[in-house]
RNA sequence: CGGAGCGUGGCGCAGUCUGGUAGCGCAUCUGGUUUGGGACCAGAGGGUCGUAGGUUCGAAUCCUAUCGCUCCGACCA
């Protein structure tokens, strides 16, 4: 993509509106921009990193075995009724009429809709496990949206479904999700911790909020320190290990790990002094098992296996996309911009054209372009006849994982200069062994 | 919703107290000089001061209402 004929409008100051480094960074970079409280344009760098997120989370649910679909932004009010939810949601759901006056909302979650899906559909046990999930603009009018896209009240949500014969199988699924969750942020280049969460009407410990630590985090959590060095269960995993499924969870349960709201003063006591960690962090999971609320009400059964009609035992995943795009940021940058994980930057590489004027360097850019696209990376070229200061700037604000910058100077001595932007070293080379060097860091 | 603050060219701000019909920096456009880490010179375009009333000879400035945004608190991916 050659920068004279993108729409990249990145600015020097600071919106004075944003108090948070991602939010500034996120308006500086030309990511977003606001429509009203907590609504927001997404810009085409934006853009990209939010799909680039999307899609890792939908490869890792699908390994997963969670099946995507897509349901409707505009509910009918019907089945918030059945639920019982459409008068104890509150303010905070957008109720709104057609022109028929019937009462409609925005969705701000699904699980009316998935199980007026799944009873519509299937009847027996044979069918079960099922997990479903959609990738889904949310709307929650949130009493007080704040730091940019961290609380808006448009807010793009991966929300999966699982239903299952009984509260055994249930946590299976859950176990599954919890799994999918560690690879899905493994692989989005952050660490987000599992913590007990409030795990709602039906109790017990099948919980979990999956929280990034940040200094600008709306939670205060306490974990030990042990839990961060957990890793990932990785690639290889198999989903349909269940004692490794089990493993996975207890393996990190096993510390203490919690938000303010379940925090427990006596188990904080017990984990060592030197592993005690309190921090801030940002909920960007959140996973839960809920039995037959919602399969009881809405008569949502199936047949099992004796023959017996059976509620179906459901939980409920989400994955806040477009919050997390924030959070991503608020875990990697500097005093000069953003630093993207290689997986979600918006572009591989950012390619300077130091002299758009100089022929000669404008060629060897556009061969340098040409071999990396060749190459497969996705490559910002800025080739505005503009001097070289600001290039460099604003390459470093919007976070490419490598700048490629050539020049005069240096077509002279047959090099290029190369520099990886989380590191900051900086290296003079050919283009050969620079094309060469960029595609062995990515294999 | 309770508390605080703010709305003036795309962005950041000054001007408001002490009314006299709008200014600065960045950005943009033109011409020129420049070009290896946010250049310089000259010129230009762009706002009627959130909106609506009111007071006044005269309102960005005073009064009233209204809309919007931000921050702190209670809620949430």
């Amino acid at each position: 993509m050659r920068l004279s004929q993108y729409f990249l409008p990145v600015t020097k100051d600071t919106p004075s509106d944003a108090v948070v480094v991602s939010h500034q960074l996120m308006l500086r970079a030309g990511m977003i921009r606001q429509n009203g409280a907590g609504i927001y344009s997404w810009l085409p760098l934006g853009h990209r990193v939010l799909k680039k997120i999307e899609q890792i989370v939908r490869e890792e649910q699908d390994r997963a075995g969670a099946i995507e679909m897509l349901m409707p932004t505009i509910q009918q009010a019907d089945l918030w009724r059945e639920s019982g939810r459409y008068d104890a949601y509150g303010p905070e759901m957008l109720r709104i009429h057609d022109r028929h006056e019937r009462e409609m909302l925005f969705g701000p979650t699904n699980e009316e809709l998935i199980t007026d899906n799944f009873r519509g559909s299937v009847k027996s046990y044979k069918q079960l496990p099922l997990n479903l999930y959609h990738i889904q603009w949310k709307f929650r009018d949130e009493v007080r949206p704040r730091f940019g896209v961290m609380r808006g009240r448009e807010f793009l949500m991966k929300d999966a479904y699982s239903f299952d014969v009984d509260a055994e199988r249930a946590r299976v699924s859950y176990q599954k999700m919890f799994a999918a969750y560690l690879n899905t942020f493994d692989r989005l280049g952050i660490t987000a911790i599992p913590m007990a969460a409030d795990p709602g009407p039906i109790g017990g410990d099948l919980s979990h909020e999956f929280l990034v630590l940040a200094e600008s985090g709306e939670s205060e959590v306490f974990c030990d320190k042990a839990v961060l060095d957990v890793p990932p269960p990785g690639a290889d995993f198999d989903f349909s290990d269940e004692a490794a499924l089990a493993e996975e969870m207890d393996k990190r349960t096993q510390f203490y790990a919690a938000t303010d709201e379940k925090h427990d003063e006596a188990a904080w006591a017990e984990v060592p002094t030197d592993r005690q960690v309190k921090a801030r962090g940002i909920e960007v999971g959140h996973i839960f098992y809920f039995g037959t609320k919602y399969s009881e009400p809405m008569k949502a059964t199936i047949q099992t296996k004796e023959g017996a009609v059976s509620e179906i035992h459901g939980g409920s995943y989400g994955i806040g996309v477009s919050r997390l795009v924030a959070a991503i940021i608020e875990a990697s940058n500097d005093d000069k911009g953003i630093i993207w994980p290689e997986s979600v930057a918006p572009f591989d590489v950012g390619l300077l054209n130091l002299r758009a004027s100089d022929e000669a360097c404008t060629s060897a850019c556009e061969d340098a372009c040409q071999r990396l696209e060749n190459a497969g990376f996705d490559v910002l070229y800025d080739d505005r006849d503009e001097r070289p200061g600001g290039k460099f700037a604003t390459m470093d604000l919007i976070g490419l994982p490598w700048q490629l910058a050539i020049g005069p100077r240096g077509l002279k001595a047959g090099t290029v200069e190369l520099k990886h932007r989380a590191s900051g070293e900086t290296e003079e080379l050919s283009l050969d062994a620079a094309v060469k060097k960029l595609t062995s860091e990515r294999a």
